[in-house]
DNA sequence: AAGCCGTGGTA
DNA sequence: TTACCAAGGCT
């Protein structure tokens, strides 16, 4: 694998090239909390831009949190971000990073997964580094036949004599990589593995019966409403609870999406200006924007944004998604919704 | 343990 | 179009 690997590496901003020094943890532990459950492409310009804005750990833990809220809009599963912020902070109390993977497992947000990945790219550690690529790649060379997740011990098992002393973060990036690009979930490239000979399920022709995975529950529908509530050219934001869907997110203010209408933010002539619908991880959401114009700010919790400046607001995408399509029929009325 | 938690790309 | 999936973690 380290042979493949010294070939094969993929470039990426966070990495440094096969068999020299690695990045400060810093720098790994950004990475891996912005991919986890996210792809490459959509973290490289993402993590670029987090770096410079707060180049070390230190700045970072000094930073204000809606700052950073922002600076992940569209990134999704916001508790990355919330997290994120807290590890900072008490790595900066600590005076530094864990070097084992025991710390760094107990800082908030660092699962098992990334507490082996910083520990084994960043300080060397021989730590088993068990994300979905290199499930896929064990799952198929031994063709392990119990579902994920409950598999995991053995994908665990099946690794560990594989994981080396010398180079373990290569040897985890390499194995990342060729999950990524060669043992691929749909076609494998098996013509170009280095592990091909000892694959039993390449030997069977099995290859994309592997891994095998229970089954997922469908994703029901929800009915939501959210209301555009604007006066003198600001409409008003919100700031979602911390926890739970789009925790600590500014939003339109909007009802329970149970399909149970809620109560407006206040009394206004209620107009509806746009539907969208957005998928979220386990249920889909058919919103209904409801829209209104005041000629006075009421009394209400929250900020009055200007609309112009609205895209920088570090909306999450539902709701910049909404706000687009309100503002997009109001350009184009004869093509929006009947009143 | 299993449900909750976003988004965008791909076939 | 739908379905799957991506360097998972928390409760």
């Amino acid at each position: 694998m380290l042979a493949w690997y010294d070939v094969h590496a993929r470039v990426l901003p966070w990495r440094s090239p096969p068999g020299t020094p690695p990045p400060e943890p810093y720098r790994v532990w950004l990475s891996e909390v912005m991919l986890q459950q996210t792809t490459v492409a959509t973290v490289a310009p993402r993590f670029a831009a987090f770096l410079a804005r707060w180049p070390t750990v230190e700045a970072l833990a000094a930073a204000d949190d809606a700052d950073v809220m922002r600076e992940w809009a569209g990134l999704g599963y916001y508790a990355r971000a919330r997290n994120m912020l807290a590890a900072a902070r008490a790595v900066v109390a600590a005076g530094g990073f864990p070097r084992e993977a025991a710390g760094l497992r107990a800082l908030p947000g660092v699962g098992d997964y990334t507490a082996a990945a910083v520990a084994a790219i960043a300080f060397g550690e021989r730590a088993l580094v068990l994300d979905g690529n290199v499930e896929r790649v064990v799952a198929r060379l031994a063709a392990v036949d119990a579902p994920l997740p409950a598999a995991r011990t053995r994908l665990r098992a099946a690794l560990d004599p594989q994981t080396p002393a010398d180079r373990p973060g290569d040897f985890a990036q390499a194995m990342m990589d060729l999950g990524a690009t060669v043992c691929t979930p749909r076609a494998p490239r098996c013509d170009l593995c280095p592990l091909a000979q000892g694959c039993v399920a390449h030997a069977l022709g099995r290859e994309t019966d592997f891994p095998v995975k229970a089954a997922k529950r469908e994703r029901p529908v929800r009915d939501g409403l959210a209301w555009w509530l604007e006066v003198d050219g600001a409409v008003l934001l919100v700031r979602r609870p911390a926890k739970g869907l789009l925790g600590g997110m500014p939003a339109l203010p909007s009802d329970g999406w149970r399909g149970e209408p809620g109560e407006p933010p206040c009394p206004a002539p209620w107009r509806e200006a746009a539907r969208v619908t957005h998928g979220f991880t386990h249920f889909e959401l058919r919103l209904r924007v409801l829209a209104a114009t005041l000629p006075v700010r009421p009394a209400l919790a929250g900020e009055w944004w200007p609309v112009a400046r609205l895209a920088d607001a570090g909306l999450p995408t539902l709701f910049a998604r909404a706000a687009d399509a309100v503002l997009a029929a109001r350009r184009a009325p004869c093509l929006g919704l009947e009143p």
